[in-house]
DNA sequence: AATATATTTAGAATGATTCCAATTCTAAAA
DNA sequence: TTTTAGAATTGGAATCATTCTAAATATATT
Protein backbone atom coordinates (compact mmCIF):
# COMPACT_ATOMS: atom_id res chain seq x y z
CA UNK A 1 0.00 0.00 0.00
CA UNK A 2 1.84 3.37 -0.94
CA UNK A 3 1.60 6.61 0.66
CA UNK A 4 -0.30 7.99 -2.07
CA UNK A 5 -2.86 5.08 -2.25
CA UNK A 6 -3.50 5.15 1.38
CA UNK A 7 -4.42 9.20 1.03
CA UNK A 8 -6.48 8.76 -1.82
CA UNK A 9 -8.75 5.92 0.13
CA UNK A 10 -8.42 8.32 2.94
CA UNK A 11 -9.97 11.02 1.61
CA UNK A 12 -12.90 8.88 0.27
CA UNK A 13 -13.19 7.88 3.08
CA UNK A 14 -13.23 10.72 5.12
CA UNK A 15 -15.90 12.95 3.21
CA UNK A 16 -19.74 12.67 2.89
CA UNK A 17 -19.06 14.17 -0.40
CA UNK A 18 -19.78 12.49 -2.98
CA UNK A 19 -16.39 13.50 -4.46
CA UNK A 20 -15.02 13.61 -8.39
CA UNK A 21 -11.53 12.60 -9.04
CA UNK A 22 -10.75 16.27 -9.84
CA UNK A 23 -11.87 16.82 -6.41
CA UNK A 24 -10.25 14.01 -4.87
CA UNK A 25 -7.01 15.31 -6.72
CA UNK A 26 -7.21 18.61 -4.99
CA UNK A 27 -7.42 17.38 -1.67
CA UNK A 28 -4.62 15.15 -2.18
CA UNK A 29 -1.84 18.09 -3.26
CA UNK A 30 -3.06 19.57 -0.04
CA UNK A 31 -1.31 16.92 1.88
CA UNK A 32 1.37 16.09 -0.79
CA UNK A 33 1.54 18.52 -3.60
CA UNK A 34 3.43 16.32 -6.10
CA UNK A 35 0.71 13.67 -6.57
CA UNK A 36 0.08 13.16 -10.64
CA UNK A 37 -3.64 13.52 -11.70
CA UNK A 38 -2.89 10.21 -13.34
CA UNK A 39 -2.01 8.33 -9.66
CA UNK A 40 -5.33 9.60 -8.38
CA UNK A 41 -6.94 8.29 -11.88
CA UNK A 42 -5.24 4.73 -11.51
CA UNK A 43 -5.88 4.52 -7.31
CA UNK A 44 -9.67 5.52 -7.67
CA UNK A 45 -9.96 2.51 -10.34
CA UNK A 46 -8.15 -0.02 -8.38
CA UNK A 47 -9.75 0.78 -5.38
CA UNK A 48 -12.79 0.26 -7.21
CA UNK A 49 -11.87 -2.85 -8.48
CA UNK A 50 -10.92 -4.25 -5.08
CA UNK A 51 -14.16 -2.73 -4.34
CA UNK A 52 -13.07 -0.84 -1.11
CA UNK A 53 -14.48 2.59 -2.94
CA UNK A 54 -17.95 2.48 -4.95
CA UNK A 55 -17.43 4.59 -8.50
CA UNK A 56 -20.57 6.32 -9.23
CA UNK A 57 -22.12 7.26 -12.57
CA UNK A 58 -24.23 10.05 -13.63
CA UNK A 59 -25.13 11.41 -16.70
CA UNK A 60 -23.64 14.92 -17.49
CA UNK A 61 -21.19 14.57 -14.38
CA UNK A 62 -17.42 13.10 -14.23
CA UNK A 63 -17.74 9.74 -11.82
CA UNK A 64 -17.99 10.07 -8.35
CA UNK A 65 -16.64 7.83 -5.41
CA UNK A 66 -18.26 6.78 -2.50
CA UNK A 67 -17.05 4.97 0.52
CA UNK A 68 -20.74 3.22 1.06
CA UNK A 69 -20.06 2.14 4.28
CA UNK A 70 -23.28 1.67 4.65
CA UNK A 71 -25.58 0.32 1.46
CA UNK A 72 -27.75 3.04 -0.29
CA UNK A 73 -28.79 4.75 -3.36
CA UNK A 74 -28.62 8.40 -4.69
CA UNK A 75 -30.94 11.15 -5.51
CA UNK A 76 -29.84 13.25 -7.72
CA UNK A 77 -31.74 17.29 -7.83
CA UNK A 78 -32.37 17.58 -11.68
CA UNK A 79 -31.97 21.36 -11.09
CA UNK A 80 -28.42 21.61 -9.42
CA UNK A 81 -27.20 18.37 -9.85
CA UNK A 82 -26.64 17.76 -5.68
CA UNK A 83 -26.41 14.13 -4.85
CA UNK A 84 -28.03 13.33 -1.78
CA UNK A 85 -28.03 9.29 -0.17
CA UNK A 86 -31.37 7.69 0.48
CA UNK A 87 -32.03 4.36 1.78
CA UNK A 88 -34.91 2.30 0.26
CA UNK A 89 -35.83 -0.33 3.14
CA UNK A 90 -36.64 -3.89 1.50
CA UNK A 91 -35.46 -2.62 -1.93
CA UNK A 92 -32.56 -5.27 -2.41
CA UNK A 93 -35.02 -8.43 -1.43
CA UNK A 94 -37.52 -6.47 -3.82
CA UNK A 95 -35.16 -6.36 -6.99
CA UNK A 96 -33.68 -9.81 -6.18
CA UNK A 97 -37.74 -11.15 -5.77
CA UNK A 98 -38.44 -10.09 -9.19
CA UNK A 99 -35.71 -10.16 -11.38
CA UNK A 100 -35.56 -13.63 -12.26
CA UNK A 101 -32.42 -13.80 -13.18
CA UNK A 102 -29.31 -13.77 -10.43
CA UNK A 103 -28.91 -9.92 -9.54
CA UNK A 104 -24.83 -9.20 -9.12
CA UNK A 105 -25.59 -5.78 -7.87
CA UNK A 106 -27.20 -2.66 -9.14
CA UNK A 107 -27.26 0.94 -9.55
CA UNK A 108 -30.14 3.42 -8.22
CA UNK A 109 -31.09 6.57 -8.72
CA UNK A 110 -33.66 8.82 -8.39
CA UNK A 111 -34.33 12.57 -9.96
CA UNK A 112 -36.27 14.95 -8.41
CA UNK A 113 -36.01 18.76 -7.04
CA UNK A 114 -33.90 19.61 -3.92
CA UNK A 115 -35.65 21.86 -1.58
CA UNK A 116 -33.33 24.57 -2.36
CA UNK A 117 -34.50 24.64 -5.74
CA UNK A 118 -37.70 24.11 -5.42
CA UNK A 119 -37.68 27.06 -3.40
CA UNK A 120 -36.02 29.37 -6.08
CA UNK A 121 -38.27 27.93 -8.35
CA UNK A 122 -41.30 29.07 -6.16
CA UNK A 123 -41.02 33.12 -6.55
CA UNK A 124 -39.83 33.94 -10.30
CA UNK B 1 -39.42 18.84 -38.42
CA UNK B 2 -36.38 18.88 -40.47
CA UNK B 3 -35.61 15.43 -42.87
CA UNK B 4 -32.54 14.62 -40.40
CA UNK B 5 -34.39 14.66 -37.13
CA UNK B 6 -37.37 12.56 -38.93
CA UNK B 7 -34.37 9.92 -39.93
CA UNK B 8 -32.73 10.24 -36.45
CA UNK B 9 -36.42 9.44 -34.69
CA UNK B 10 -37.18 6.79 -36.45
CA UNK B 11 -34.01 4.54 -36.54
CA UNK B 12 -33.88 4.82 -32.65
CA UNK B 13 -37.96 3.95 -32.90
CA UNK B 14 -37.56 1.50 -35.51
CA UNK B 15 -34.78 -0.18 -33.27
CA UNK B 16 -34.37 -2.65 -30.40
CA UNK B 17 -30.82 -2.11 -29.54
CA UNK B 18 -29.56 0.36 -27.59
CA UNK B 19 -27.67 2.38 -30.05
CA UNK B 20 -25.05 4.82 -29.23
CA UNK B 21 -25.09 8.09 -31.50
CA UNK B 22 -22.10 6.27 -33.64
CA UNK B 23 -23.93 3.90 -34.51
CA UNK B 24 -27.25 5.88 -35.23
CA UNK B 25 -24.73 8.03 -37.24
CA UNK B 26 -23.52 5.05 -39.05
CA UNK B 27 -27.42 3.95 -39.79
CA UNK B 28 -28.50 7.43 -41.00
CA UNK B 29 -25.89 7.87 -42.72
CA UNK B 30 -26.58 4.51 -45.13
CA UNK B 31 -29.93 6.62 -46.26
CA UNK B 32 -28.78 10.14 -45.78
CA UNK B 33 -25.06 9.87 -46.54
CA UNK B 34 -24.13 13.48 -45.99
CA UNK B 35 -25.73 14.09 -42.58
CA UNK B 36 -23.15 15.20 -39.75
CA UNK B 37 -21.93 13.57 -36.64
CA UNK B 38 -23.10 16.88 -34.87
CA UNK B 39 -26.13 16.55 -36.50
CA UNK B 40 -27.30 13.45 -35.09
CA UNK B 41 -26.08 14.76 -31.73
CA UNK B 42 -27.96 17.46 -31.27
CA UNK B 43 -31.03 15.83 -32.50
CA UNK B 44 -30.38 12.87 -30.01
CA UNK B 45 -30.35 15.79 -27.60
CA UNK B 46 -33.20 17.84 -28.53
CA UNK B 47 -35.45 14.55 -28.50
CA UNK B 48 -34.63 13.30 -25.33
CA UNK B 49 -35.25 16.80 -23.81
CA UNK B 50 -38.74 16.39 -25.72
CA UNK B 51 -38.91 13.56 -23.90
CA UNK B 52 -39.89 11.21 -27.15
CA UNK B 53 -36.80 9.41 -26.66
CA UNK B 54 -34.50 8.22 -23.71
CA UNK B 55 -30.77 8.94 -22.95
CA UNK B 56 -29.42 5.75 -21.29
CA UNK B 57 -25.89 6.67 -19.41
CA UNK B 58 -24.33 3.44 -18.22
CA UNK B 59 -20.24 3.51 -16.72
CA UNK B 60 -17.41 2.95 -19.07
CA UNK B 61 -19.60 3.12 -22.36
CA UNK B 62 -21.39 5.98 -24.85
CA UNK B 63 -24.59 7.13 -24.07
CA UNK B 64 -27.21 4.99 -26.08
CA UNK B 65 -30.83 6.18 -26.61
CA UNK B 66 -34.03 3.58 -26.31
CA UNK B 67 -37.36 4.36 -27.75
CA UNK B 68 -38.72 3.22 -24.69
CA UNK B 69 -42.28 2.66 -25.54
CA UNK B 70 -43.59 0.82 -22.41
CA UNK B 71 -41.51 1.70 -19.37
CA UNK B 72 -38.88 -0.71 -17.91
CA UNK B 73 -35.91 -0.97 -16.66
CA UNK B 74 -32.44 -2.72 -18.08
CA UNK B 75 -29.57 -5.24 -17.29
CA UNK B 76 -26.47 -5.42 -17.81
CA UNK B 77 -23.97 -8.10 -18.10
CA UNK B 78 -20.60 -7.40 -16.19
CA UNK B 79 -18.18 -9.66 -18.61
CA UNK B 80 -19.49 -8.49 -21.92
CA UNK B 81 -21.69 -5.06 -21.52
CA UNK B 82 -24.71 -6.46 -23.34
CA UNK B 83 -27.56 -4.61 -22.38
CA UNK B 84 -31.29 -6.01 -21.88
CA UNK B 85 -34.48 -4.53 -21.07
CA UNK B 86 -36.41 -5.49 -17.67
CA UNK B 87 -39.72 -5.42 -16.22
CA UNK B 88 -40.20 -5.15 -13.00
CA UNK B 89 -43.41 -5.40 -11.63
CA UNK B 90 -44.70 -2.21 -9.37
CA UNK B 91 -41.20 -1.03 -9.00
CA UNK B 92 -42.67 2.65 -9.71
CA UNK B 93 -45.18 2.65 -7.02
CA UNK B 94 -42.62 0.83 -4.50
CA UNK B 95 -40.49 3.93 -5.07
CA UNK B 96 -42.91 6.45 -4.54
CA UNK B 97 -44.00 4.83 -1.83
CA UNK B 98 -40.53 4.57 0.20
CA UNK B 99 -38.70 7.88 -1.27
CA UNK B 100 -40.47 10.13 0.86
CA UNK B 101 -39.72 12.76 -1.69
CA UNK B 102 -41.40 13.62 -4.52
CA UNK B 103 -39.67 11.46 -7.11
CA UNK B 104 -39.76 12.81 -11.14
CA UNK B 105 -37.81 9.93 -12.60
CA UNK B 106 -35.64 7.33 -11.61
CA UNK B 107 -32.89 4.95 -13.72
CA UNK B 108 -32.39 1.10 -12.28
CA UNK B 109 -29.79 -0.58 -13.85
CA UNK B 110 -29.30 -4.38 -12.92
CA UNK B 111 -25.50 -5.92 -12.91
CA UNK B 112 -25.52 -9.37 -13.59
CA UNK B 113 -23.93 -12.39 -16.28
CA UNK B 114 -25.82 -13.06 -19.17
CA UNK B 115 -26.12 -17.03 -20.08
CA UNK B 116 -23.57 -16.34 -23.30
CA UNK B 117 -20.72 -15.41 -20.62
CA UNK B 118 -21.58 -17.36 -17.92
CA UNK B 119 -21.29 -20.59 -20.25
CA UNK B 120 -18.36 -19.02 -21.32
CA UNK B 121 -17.17 -18.64 -18.15
CA UNK B 122 -17.95 -22.30 -17.16
CA UNK B 123 -16.22 -24.59 -19.31
CA UNK B 124 -12.83 -23.07 -18.90
C1' DA C 1 22.15 -5.37 -0.68
C1' DA C 2 20.19 -7.05 -5.05
C1' DT C 3 16.45 -8.00 -7.67
C1' DA C 4 11.87 -8.31 -9.39
C1' DT C 5 7.53 -6.27 -9.32
C1' DA C 6 4.41 -2.68 -8.70
C1' DT C 7 3.58 2.17 -8.64
C1' DT C 8 4.25 6.91 -9.72
C1' DT C 9 4.96 10.62 -12.71
C1' DA C 10 4.21 13.97 -16.60
C1' DG C 11 2.65 14.43 -20.65
C1' DA C 12 0.66 12.66 -24.83
C1' DA C 13 -3.30 10.34 -26.66
C1' DT C 14 -8.09 8.95 -26.93
C1' DG C 15 -13.05 9.07 -27.19
C1' DA C 16 -17.39 11.14 -26.52
C1' DT C 17 -19.54 15.15 -26.88
C1' DT C 18 -20.17 20.12 -27.47
C1' DC C 19 -19.12 24.46 -29.50
C1' DC C 20 -18.52 27.59 -33.31
C1' DA C 21 -19.28 30.25 -37.34
C1' DA C 22 -20.80 29.95 -41.86
C1' DT C 23 -24.27 28.19 -44.77
C1' DT C 24 -28.72 26.32 -45.79
C1' DC C 25 -33.30 25.20 -44.81
C1' DT C 26 -38.10 26.04 -43.18
C1' DA C 27 -42.12 28.28 -42.32
C1' DA C 28 -44.61 32.33 -41.95
C1' DA C 29 -45.67 37.01 -43.55
C1' DA C 30 -46.17 40.27 -46.98
C1' DT D 1 -44.40 33.84 -54.73
C1' DT D 2 -40.60 36.71 -52.85
C1' DT D 3 -38.85 38.27 -48.34
C1' DT D 4 -37.40 37.51 -44.18
C1' DA D 5 -36.45 35.75 -39.57
C1' DG D 6 -35.50 32.01 -36.93
C1' DA D 7 -34.03 27.38 -36.66
C1' DA D 8 -31.21 23.61 -38.14
C1' DT D 9 -27.22 21.66 -40.51
C1' DT D 10 -22.47 21.20 -41.51
C1' DG D 11 -17.48 20.31 -40.71
C1' DG D 12 -14.05 21.21 -38.03
C1' DA D 13 -12.06 22.87 -33.88
C1' DA D 14 -12.34 22.65 -28.97
C1' DT D 15 -13.29 20.59 -24.50
C1' DC D 16 -13.44 17.41 -20.83
C1' DA D 17 -12.77 13.14 -18.47
C1' DT D 18 -10.07 9.48 -18.60
C1' DT D 19 -6.49 6.21 -20.10
C1' DC D 20 -2.07 5.20 -22.02
C1' DT D 21 2.94 5.34 -22.35
C1' DA D 22 7.55 5.06 -21.11
C1' DA D 23 10.87 6.38 -17.92
C1' DA D 24 11.92 6.97 -13.10
C1' DT D 25 11.11 5.55 -8.43
C1' DA D 26 9.47 2.98 -4.70
C1' DT D 27 8.28 -1.37 -2.48
C1' DA D 28 8.66 -5.96 -1.17
C1' DT D 29 11.22 -10.24 -1.55
C1' DT D 30 15.24 -13.08 -1.87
Amino acid sequence: MTKQRELILSIVRGSDAHLSAEEIYLAAREQMPTIALATVYNNLKYLSEEGLIVRLTFADQPDRYDKMFVPHDHMICSSCGAIRDIRIEGIDAFLHDRAGEDIASYDLTLHYQCSKCRQAAAHT
